[in-house]
Formats: C-alpha cells, structure tokens, sequence
DNA sequence: CTGTTAGCGCATTCAG
DNA sequence: CTGAATGCGCTAACAG
C-alpha cells in the first residue's frame, strides 16, 4: 500500500534503463546474463511486481476473461466454474465472474462491464436472452463462447451437452435390463433439454423396436415433490410400468418417494433411471442409477476453446464441442 | 473488435475537448446541459465505452476485488461466493474468483496475481496457510477481509460463523423437548469447527445442569457413511440415549440410517439435529432438523465490509462479524 | 463553463 | 547488447 514499486525504481536501483527491466520481467532476448541476473536480484529486493493494469494499457491484453452464468450456487455452474476458473488460472489468466440471476436486463449489464473491464474474451451462459441481441453483446468482445445453448447462427463457438444420447443411453440401459414398459417422467415442456431428453428416450425405444407409448409420460416440476407426485399417478395409473426413466435426480427421488409410497419396491418392482449425477444420487437408498452430466468438463472445454481463440495460431471459425453425458449404474437400475 | 471508440474520437465528433468528455462521463460538474446533450449524444451514437484500465492506470482504483476460496463447487462457497459477488456488482465492482483447492502454494500465487491486477481489495478464506505468512500476503493489498478463520493477531478483518453457538442452540432444542440422554457425534478432532460445535453442546449441558457424559461422545467422519457406522455404535453401546447432535448433516444422515438399521424410530425413539442446512437435510425423511449456517450472508456481509475499509470514510481498524447459525426445526426433532 | 498541460506504469519502435 | 523517445486512454491539476 505505501505507494507500488515502480519500474523505475527498479531500473535507478540496477543502474540501467527501464527497457532492461521490462526485458527481464518478460523473459525477453537481448540482456546480457550479467544484467538480468542483476536486475532479477533487485527485483527481488524490492518485491517488484508489474502492473497488469499499466500492461494492459499498451498491450491491449489484459489477461483476464469474463465467466458469465445464471448463478454459481447452482451446482451445476458451480462445478462449470471450477473446471473454467482451472484451465484459466493454468494458461495464467484471472477471470471475472459474474451472477445474472436470468435477469437478461443484467446479463447485459454485465456483459458491458466485462467489456469496460478490457476482458481478452467472455464465456457465457444465457438461457434467456434473445439470440439477435445475445449475439451483438457477444460480439463486441474480442473473444466469445457460448455454453449450454443453441444458437441458430453459427457466428459464435458453442459448447453443449448432448442430452438426447444422454436420454437415449438411459432409456438403452433399461432396455437391456429386460424392460419393455418404460414410464417417463419429463421434465417443464418449455425446457430444452428435458425436450432433448425425452426425444433420446423415444428413439431408444423405437430402435429396440418398442413402440411409443404416449400415455406412458407425465410431465414434471423438476424437483422432489414434483417427481413423488406425478410418478405416483404414473404408476397408480398404469401399473404395467416396470421402469421409470426421470428428467433429472430431483424427479427421480421424488419416484422413489413414490414407489415407497406405493409399496413397490426398487429396483425389484420398479427400476429407476435419473439424469444428472448431483451428489445426492449417491446418498439415497436406494442408490440411483443416472446419467452425468459432465459438468467440470463442460466448464474446462469451454475454457479451453475459449483461449484457442484468443490465442489460436489462426482463425479456426466456428467450433462446437459436444460433450456426452455418461450413464452411472447403481442400485435404482441395476 | 475494430479498434475500440476512444475518448479522442468521441471529443472530435463532439467538437470539444477530452476533459469535457470526461467531465461528461463521470457525471461532473462543470458542463453546461447544452454541450452535456451534445457529448452524450456522441458517446451513444459512437457507443463509446471508457476503459477502466486506462482509468484504472491513473486512478489508482480499478474497481475490481479479488475472492479467493478453496473451491466454489463447494456449496459451502458457491454460495459465499453468490453474497459476495452480489453486493459488490450492487456497488459496481466486479470481482475475480480464485479457487486455491486447500493448495498453500496457490494460495500464494493466487494472491500474487490479483496484486498485479492492482485489485482494490482482496476477500479471502485461507484455511490452512500459516498465519504469518497469510497475514503478510493479505498485507500487501490496498484492503482486506477475510472469513472463516480465526485469527491471532488484529491486523485483518474477519468474518466468522459462531459455530459455539450453533452446538448450543441445537443442544438447547433437545434439552428443551425433554432430552436428558443427548450423544454427540462429532466431527474430526482436527476441524476447527467440529471443536467449537463440541463446545457448545457441553456448554448448553452443563447450564441445563445436565452433567457431560464424555462416554457419550463419539469422533465421526464427516460423512454419511462415517455418521451411519459410528451411530450405530453410539446407540448400540449407549441405549439410553433418546438423542443426537450430530457435527454436520450428512453424519445426521448418517445416524437416520443407522436407527432405520437398529429399528429405532426417528424422531420418537430417538431425536436427531444435524447442522449446515445442506440441501438434503430437507428431502431425506423424516427431514431434518439443523442448525442453518448463513452462508450467504457471510459472502454478503464480509464483502459489505472490505467495501466498507476501501470506501470507508476513516480507517476504523480492526473489526471482525460474527454471524450466527439459526435453528431450522423439522420431523427428525421437533 | 471549458481547454491545456502533465503524467499514471509500462512496452514498442528505433538508435546507439 | 542497451537506452531514449513516444504513446496506450484517461484524469487531475491548473489555467483561461
């Protein structure tokens, strides 16, 4: 706090110019080994450490990025921001991160202070946003990708998570189990990945050569209570099902709520699928079989795009990293 | 991306100087309304956005904070981190996210970095470097606060969780539903909270005039598993016991499974109070009672604070906030 | 009310 | 191998 050292200082102290100095802190040829290492000696003395700020100013990079989600408290954006805040502090960046609660009006806000920030790229999750506007925001940074969403336009790189395998491999899993009546329990129709899911789920189904059956799907809330009570009526109402496949973890357990409700008994009576993998799945008994989401992943890719462009020998134009999830047996679906 | 609008342009389009833009920018006096119009005028159709670097440089104040903890996919901080990145957005700084992974070196680095992003602040939970060596890191910047950890010395703000507290409220619950025979299952011997929370369940014993029976007392992993076996010995060797505070909710969870295995009825033959408020603790049944740690608040209330010691109109030294848990009563203790 | 003169701390020319 | 000059984009003093 008593005034930075400066670069100055540290040239007057090593009796040599400011070039030196800024040739040594940046490892760059021309310095004689004698200089450097006198230099590199005083810098030390004086625990010199350079402003980025300044840096930045002339450089035109500031060697910080912009990470924007709906809310890290999600766990899932949680582990995203793990994985993206690791790849980054490792290629030696520091990133900014930012909480819209969905809120577009701030995701815009946000996305402009990134920009007054100078950040070298952003990596945004907009669920909401309007794509025309979505894309001019994003486009006034240097660098730009976007995560857990489709975008018509292809202007801008996109890293997803592939839930219609995702939902395909579940409901494959229960077909080789021998289950031939397979309830679903979808999740809100205006999501787009329970819609993805779901679709996995039919195309299972008619590539194993069992028809579709309509009746057989329910439409949830994504949570615990949702899931006890639209899996109850499910199989109160056709007790044929022997298998449940779940828009997510939440939903499955409220099935399980359900089965225990309805004393039929899991994996015996009733086997269960759910999607997601949250910590949770693996505390309940029983055990839940799911698919995870490969969430850290998602946010080390992004990242790692992300800095492809920035860096990238050259403009290697649109890209989109399609990650799959992975199918997780336990004991709801041996 | 095609050369960014400067302050120059802006002044040209404008006809008038850089400092009337400036002034104009920062909402400054000085301006007649009629050129005020006129600039503001130029910067919207030129969609000029200053640079906080290049103000940044002069300033002395980026308008950046540092948060450092050890990983955001914990709940535990994700949800920190949502208080904190919260406030400071409201008082329109951004603030870069630092995961450390427990890892002292990085801490370190971590630290070093954000310095030379010349933050205005630093809000930072260290778990385990060494005291010395902390403090003089957290030094060097031009503010901070740090939370989770108590320190010796009074250099450095601190938010803390009355963690004594919280074992006392919860003790007090069951004293209060009758409980004479309460079992501690307590956390690692080496976690500074699980000590805290042992203390003041002694201390709520002893001022019911309940004499502490250290036989009653056990050391749980803080796990489902660690909970599930040590409660199982707990009640097993110990019968009389009609109750359990338990270090954290997942050991609760732990110990609802293990009466489910001795069929012990919850909360009739025995009463369980977990602590944290995890997600879970209100979806296992019966659901939990715990003490309820005000995670974000604690994010919210330290980086009110480190805005506080960098805005604050005087230095008022050392200052350290205490937050306590809350008591959250469910089915397992009513 | 407005403009001019100086830097902030550093890296990028180009000379020596 | 080294250094002197120049400017990044902006604000803080001062003038007018």
């Amino acid at each position: 706090m008593p005034g930075r050292v400066t670069m100055a200082q540290v040239a007057r102290e090593a009796q040599v110019s400011l070039m030196t100095v800024s040739r040594v802190i940046n490892g760059k040829e021309g310095v004689s080994q004698a200089t450097r290492e006198r230099v590199q000696a005083v810098i030390e003395r004086l625990d010199y450490h350079p402003s980025d700020i300044a840096r930045g100013l002339v450089t035109k990079r500031t060697g910080t990025l912009g990470l924007v989600v709906p809310d890290v408290a999600n766990p899932f954006f949680a582990e995203v921001a793990r994985g993206a805040e690791h790849v980054a502090y490792d290629a030696g960046y520091n990133v900014f991160l930012c909480n819209t609660g969905e809120d577009t009006q701030r995701e815009l806000k946000v996305l402009r202070s990134l920009e007054e920030k100078r950040v070298d790229g952003v990596m945004v999750c907009s669920p909401r946003l309007e794509e025309g506007v979505l894309e001019e925001a994003v486009a006034r940074h240097q660098a730009a990708v976007l995560f857990n969403r489709q975008l018509e336009s292809e202007d801008v790189c996109v890293v997803m998570v592939d839930d219609r395998a995702g939902g395909q491999m579940a409901t494959q899993h229960l077909l080789q189990s021998g289950h031939r009546a397979i309830g679903l329990l979808s999740g809100p129709p205006a999501s787009q990945s329970s819609r993805w899911r779901a679709e996995g789920y039919r195309v299972a189904l008619v590539a194993a050569g069992v028809s579709y059956n309509p009746t057989w799907t329910c439409h949830s809330l994504p949570t615990v209570e949702g899931g006890r009570e639209v899996a109850r009526g499910l199989l109160t109402d056709n007790p044929e099902l022997t298998a449940l496949f779940c828009y997510n973890d939440l939903v499955a357990i409220g099935a399980l709520q359900a089965c225990a409700d309805l004393g039929r008994a899991v994996p015996t009576d009733v086997a269960i699928v759910g999607f997601d993998d949250i910590p949770m799945a693996s505390l309940v008994s029983p055990t839940l079989t799911t698919c995870r989401v490969p969430r850290y992943e998602l946010g080390s890719e992004a990242m790692r795009l992300l800095l492809e462009k920035i860096n990238g020998c050259a403009e290697k134009g649109y890209k989109e990293i399609v990650l799959l999830p992975k199918l997780v047996v336990r004991d709801s679906a041996p």
